[in-house]
DNA sequence: CCATCTTTGTGCACGCGTTCACAAAGACAT
DNA sequence: ATGTCTTTGTGAACGCGTGCACAAAGATGG
């Protein structure tokens, strides 16, 4: 039992990096837009505007799958298209799990994104005897003694957890343990996993705090420029500062 | 209307850096854990192991808030869950409104980990005028129509955004008019909003094709070591094989 | 009061990711 | 065919984040 690792240190399979496994994605997003609106070509400019990231980069990405595009013209759309999402491995179908049915595994259920994205939601788990044969998103919730069974007889090996906290790791060992070696967890814990297991978490109420440690911080900024030290980029609302004000930090007026 | 801006370039407000930030939410976690054991003190090495990090990382990251450890002790619990509170602004409560109640935003609604650490769900708004009333995890939903009536009220400054993504711009553009300043989008799309206003992603099809690349290359590898190139590091159920072999890249047996 | 032992705080080096800036490559017009 | 113009692909520099390794600090025991 290994100490839980959640990121790859040195992934780099073939030489393609991490950041830019996590941009495919959203350059495949982009391209499949403008494929819908029959767009031909488009050039690294208008992609990474679309994108929302820098031309340079997405063009250094694009790089590491090889040469795809034509100078002076740009990249065509869906032969791009189809090299990312080889890449990314969405030219087959993965069969996903989904366990722990609350509200959360009821919108992952009911996501379109999966569907539309190479995955499959093979089935769906929930420890609760009241639910299982349930349909949730049109598919019968199966109880979770049925796991094992339900991963060997898909040939499951993308999991996802949306259990509380406390089964979580649980749940996670017995999946591992069926031969799932991918695991999206949205459960609040840190997972402890084997090597070659790969855990992805998405965790809500951190995105939250992160949010709320720059909202503090623009808050005291303002209360500095009101001090004269710093122009104010943007003048705000004087009704909205009656948020930040519980117990304003260092940078107070005095 | 600047170009959508999805990372703040060079932050770093008082010195701490992005990835501390990050972080931090974790560590507080683990932190609560442990002041809910009653444990008093705590070594760098443990809660870096409860948090799943590298304990020298986790110092460094200490040590941007300030020296609040005891050298030969460790840290103080109870006073290390204050400070790294009172860093992220969690020591005062922030009203959050949510946006788009679908079975993403009724899921948010309920989930309880926002309350547990300084927010407030302030409203639930829709823009499906079925939906006005209905009360969802105790709320009752309201219109679009009183969003901007809503934020001003309430001093939003923290706006989730669960809308389809059609809908996703054009309720970023009112949340941001009406003076939220922070914004957690869950819409498969880039949102371009004026400076100052951070915008945090969350995308669960990206996450879910980032393990899909991951779980490629490990096919693929593990196709290379029944080659005999590479010793397999876990000996996989065969019946799991038949998982990827949609179209496996380069690296075929051949 | 001194020695020893534990654990923090951090200087330093290294590697990854980002960005700039430009040469090479191709399209297109003449 | 030749020149011009657009856009790619990438070399190089820079900055951030990570992890090692150790000195400084304090606790603890004699």
């Amino acid at each position: 039992m290994a100490t839980g690792r959640t990121h790859r240190p040195a992934t780099r399979s073939r030489g393609i990096p991490e950041a830019t496994v996590a941009r495919l994605p959203l350059y495949l997003r982009a391209l499949t837009a403008l494929s819908e609106r029959s767009v031909p070509t488009v050039s690294s400019e208008e992609l990474a505007a679309a994108a929302g990231v820098n031309s340079a980069k997405l063009r250094k990405d694009f790089s590491y799958l090889g040469s795809y595009g034509t100078r002076g013209v740009g990249y065509d759309v869906e032969y791009l298209v189809y090299q990312i999402s080889r890449e990314l491995g969405l030219t087959q179908d993965w069969p996903v799990v989904i366990v722990g049915i609350g509200n959360l595994g009821a919108a992952l259920a009911n996501y379109g994104g999966f569907a539309s994205r190479g995955f499959r939601v093979a089935a769906l788990i929930d420890a609760d005897p009241a639910m299982a044969g349930k349909p949730v998103a049109g598919i019968p919730v199966q109880h979770t003694d049925e796991l094992e069974k339900i991963i060997e007889d898909n040939g499951v090996s993308i999991g996802v957890i949306a259990t509380p906290a406390g089964a979580a790791q649980q749940v996670c060992e017995r999946l591992v343990a069926a031969g799932v070696t991918s695991i999206l967890n949205f459960a609040p814990t840190v997972l402890s996993v084997p090597d070659g297991v790969d855990v992805r978490k998405v965790d809500l109420s951190i995105e939250l705090q992160i949010l709320a440690f720059h909202e503090q911080r623009k808050a005291g900024e303002e209360a500095a420029a009101a001090d004269g030290q710093v122009p104010p980029a943007v003048a705000r609302k004087a009704s909205a500062d009656k948020g930040p004000d519980g117990d304003v930090p260092a940078v107070m007026p005095a």
